[in-house]
DNA sequence: ACTGGATTTGAACGATCGTTCAAGATATAT
DNA sequence: ATATATCTTGAACGATCGTTCAAATCCAGT
């Protein structure tokens, strides 16, 4: 005999995502994220074992948003490395209206996070890690194309576009009055050291 | 008649400053606070009110650190732009050992709030501007120089420091381990936008 | 319809949160 | 030495924290 949960884990994580994005991860209370996933504490504990269990599960949801967001890009994008600046535009100008915060989740929570919550934060650099792979991966793409020079160092590349991703959000998030950020993100790409 | 209080202030300041620049605001309690200023609640309120007053003047007190140590650096420099790359080293690189959080505590306060904590966000913005100003000048007086061309702009290059430097310390905070932070820099100086 | 195992519920737990305030301690002016 | 204004102390407040668990509910298999 089994009955299934009447809940759905995918909108239940994607809700609990949205709120600990927004309000990060000491700020956002279990009574908080029971409104928010519409679930009591017991159901809660049983599928997620703990306040910590749901972040992590946010978190690599996240995750995976975004690279599938990437990988969406791609696919109806004849350049490669015009997809990474169209990835950097939404994550940049676009998160500025709707997205439950204007930083990156993942940015957040290493910011936010001490070695006290030690898994977490790990999760979340590892999380940071694996999308910077997949711009090395995108920018090898690219200088297979010609888009970039075969010489260029794509590690180093994809490093220095996490950095700016990361560097502009706060950037904007700092100065709400309306940036130049499309003409910004333009010229990281028309410049050194791409 | 009048009684001095016995704590000294500014040692106090500096203490929750380095409580709160390590664990955040919302990780940090005031059981903590009274722990690393070692006062007793009704002092605390009395001489700042609520949390958020120590936490407003930490964030102030931080702020004039910074502020501070760049005109530190640029007294025994003599290059406007040296002073620039000197500090980012600093800020960069130094913070690494040693530091509460490598991290700037205005950049994390400011990924960490919400507009439910209004007032303190907008200490950290108004701050993290003021410093920016700072590094405006700085590139002002390089222009004079002949350091930095004339037609730049210089607020657009500050904005370019603080993009990077926020981008740099959340960056080598997800990868402890051994980056050329140093080469980094220096690149950032050697190349455009300067 | 009944039964049995799984899921859901929400009251309750002890701990800790930010804050208050009456009582005690202290230093200065007379 | 005494009086008084000021500062310090720490117990206590109600609220909320993350978590537990017994009871209620639900549904598949007979």
């Amino acid at each position: 005999m089994s009955k299934k949960p009447k809940f759905n884990r995918d909108q239940v994580i994607s809700n609990a995502t949205n709120l600990y994005w927004e309000k990060g991860y000491h700020a956002t209370s279990m009574r908080n994220l029971q409104d928010a996933i519409d679930m009591r504490p017991g159901s809660i504990y049983a599928e997620f074992g703990s306040k910590d269990g749901v972040f992590k599960a946010s978190l690599q949801h996240y995750a995976q948003l975004g690279i599938g967001q990437l990988h969406s890009i791609r696919a109806v994008t004849s350049s490669p490395l015009g997809t990474l600046k169209t990835f950097v535009k939404q994550a940049v100008i676009d998160t500025q209206a709707g997205a439950p915060s204007c930083m990156c989740m993942l940015a957040k929570t290493v910011a936010e996070l001490t070695d006290e919550q030690e898994d977490l934060l790990n999760v979340a650099k590892e999380s940071l890690k694996s999308v910077e792979n997949e711009f090395a991966s995108l920018i090898v793409e690219a200088q297979k194309m010609g888009e970039v020079a075969e010489e260029k160092n794509a590690s180093e590349l994809a490093r220095f576009v996490q950095i700016q991703i990361t560097g502009l959000r706060m950037y904007a998030k700092t100065n709400d009055d309306n940036l130049p950020l499309e003409k910004m993100i333009n010229e990281l790409f028309d410049h050194y050291p791409f």
